[in-house]
RNA sequence: GUGGAAUUAGCUCAGUUGGUUAGAGCGCCAGAUUGUGGCUCUGGAGGUCACGGGUUCGAUUCCCGUAUUCCACCCCA
């Protein structure tokens, strides 16, 4: 063949179509409930949008961007994430003159150029929401509540909620101090890359999986622990309702999250399964995000959900999944006098709303009744010349091989018509 | 970006210690005489053995490179 699909990019087949439209649905369904309303942004955005709203610091827009200039020179990339797409539009379009809390979510597609592995794409889907003008920690715990319903109603266990707080950016330079203080003697023993992160931003030393700088950062502060009184008040806060939610979570004082835009809340939900990418879902909140992107001072919260991650620890699970069912009808005809009358009423049938298949490829009558049983077609109706003489038809129940006689006339008329929309 | 493994039909895999036309199961198409599926039987289509070089009289098989997939690191969804 000419070319392939490229490294990292695959089809979405017909046969598992059914999987992606159920948790499209019940996301969508369920962020209706919660009170938030669908947008769709670009797919690509100025460059300068994701240097400024993911931060130029992260191995993301290091990294991972694909950056491309425009014909007219522009730089462009394709976004590696949804937040800062929704940001730069709630900005744009004046959302902040809606009424406040401004409530949205989202299901695209997004683009990091990394190394392939499962449960990891260069292409790969994302949901998420975000809310805007809300800054308590109520809008925290209803956003993880809302994943909370969305994994019940998809019949997803075994996943596991991870919170921790990394404060506003006052407790953090606070906190890069005290941090600083405890490294400084032991920064002979960390890796180079975390031996630049010490002045640039030490809290990423302290998410290093280097054994040396593990052992190193062991016994380090905890920036949890010197949260400055309003934020200490707010993680106390967000802890509270979530126990009143009756939502179960443990504490990680290890979640840092590798988008620079997030203050205070900081959440996951992990699948308990082995697994190297059991990230299901990272999100939180983001006091200072609409503010660098040249709004007012916005408060915000979100996350973002990796659709595959999900299908895969869905299907670990062994949660089943619908696939996409046959038709209603088989329609046959036999000879070919019968054709065009098949199409009319194939046709007619279609139009009052029932799903139909009749031959396209000039088959034998038995060679149709076998394709009618492989496509999973509910009913048959073989429509021949004493049919059309006659008037009356039998339809056929595939799982049943029963058969019942109606009029021709009356098939694509209402009482025959329910009967054949009627689940069996 | 760094390591390791794999790649033979649409799918899951055999196989060739280097030698004519490369196999199976499933799937697909057709048939088993009258107008009825699932079971069974018969036949058929479908492969430059991932791609490109090298060694050789001869390479799908041996060697090198590349691509892709999977695994680990890293990062995260």
């Amino acid at each position: 063949m000419l070319t392939r699909a490229p490294k990292g990019t695959r089809d979405i087949l017909p046969a598992e179509i059914g999987r992606w439209q159920h948790v499209e649905r019940l996301f969508a369904e369920t962020c209706r409930r919660f009170g938030y309303a669908e947008i769709r942004v670009p797919t690509f955005e100025h460059t300068e949008l994701f240097q400024r709203g993911v931060g130029d610091t992260t191995d993301i827009v290091q990294k991972e961007m694909y950056t491309f200039p425009d014909k007219a020179g522009r730089s462009l990339s394709l976004r590696p994430e949804g937040t800062a797409g929704v940001v730069r539009s709630y900005i744009e379009n004046g959302m902040a003159s809606l009424p406040a809390p401004v409530k949205l979510f989202y299901m695209l597609t997004a683009f990091r150029y990394e190394n392939v592995q499962k449960g990891r794409y260069r292409e790969f889907h994302q949901f998420g929401v975000e809310a805007f003008g809300a800054a308590g920690p109520e809008v925290d715990a209803e956003i993880i509540g809302l994943l909370a319903a969305f994994f019940r109603s998809l019949g997803l266990r075994q996943t596991s909620l991870r919170i921790n707080s990394i404060g506003c950016p006052d407790c953090r330079t606070a906190y890069h101090g005290i941090l600083r203080d405890y490294l400084e003697p032991r920064l002979e023993g960390l890796c180079r890359d975390c031996r630049n992160r010490f002045d640039r931003n030490p809290l990423r030393i302290l998410d290093c999986k280097e054994e040396r700088c593990r052992l190193a950062t062991a016994g380090a502060p905890a920036l949890l622990d010197h949260l400055d009184p309003p934020c200490r008040d707010h993680f106390d806060r967000l802890r509270d309702a979530l126990s009143s939610l009756d939502i179960a979570y443990t504490i990680d004082k290890g979640i840092v999250r590798g988008l620079d835009y997030y203050t205070r809340t900081v959440f996951e939900f992990v699948s308990d399964h082995v697994g190297t990418q059991g990230t299901i879902c990272g999100g939180g909140r983001y006091d200072g995000l609409v503010e660098a992107c040249g709004g007012a001072p916005t408060p915000g919260m979100g996350f973002g959900l990796g659709v595959e991650r999900l299908l895969m620890h869905l299907d670990a699970q062994g949660v089943p999944l619908p696939v996409n069912p046959g038709p209603d009808l088989y329609l046959a005809p036999a000879g070919d006098g019968a054709r065009p009358a098949a199409a009319r009423l194939a046709q007619g049938l279609r139009e009052r709303g029932v799903s139909v298949e009749t031959d396209l490829c000039g088959r034998s009558l038995k060679a149709q009744m076998k394709y009618a049983g492989k496509i999973g077609a509910r009913r048959t109706v073989v429509l021949g010349d004493d049919e059309l003489a006659s008037g009356r038809v039998r339809i056929r129940d595939m799982a049943t091989g029963a058969e019942e006689e109606a009029g021709l006339d009356e098939l694509a008329g209402s009482d025959v018509l329910a009967a054949l929309l009627v689940a069996p």
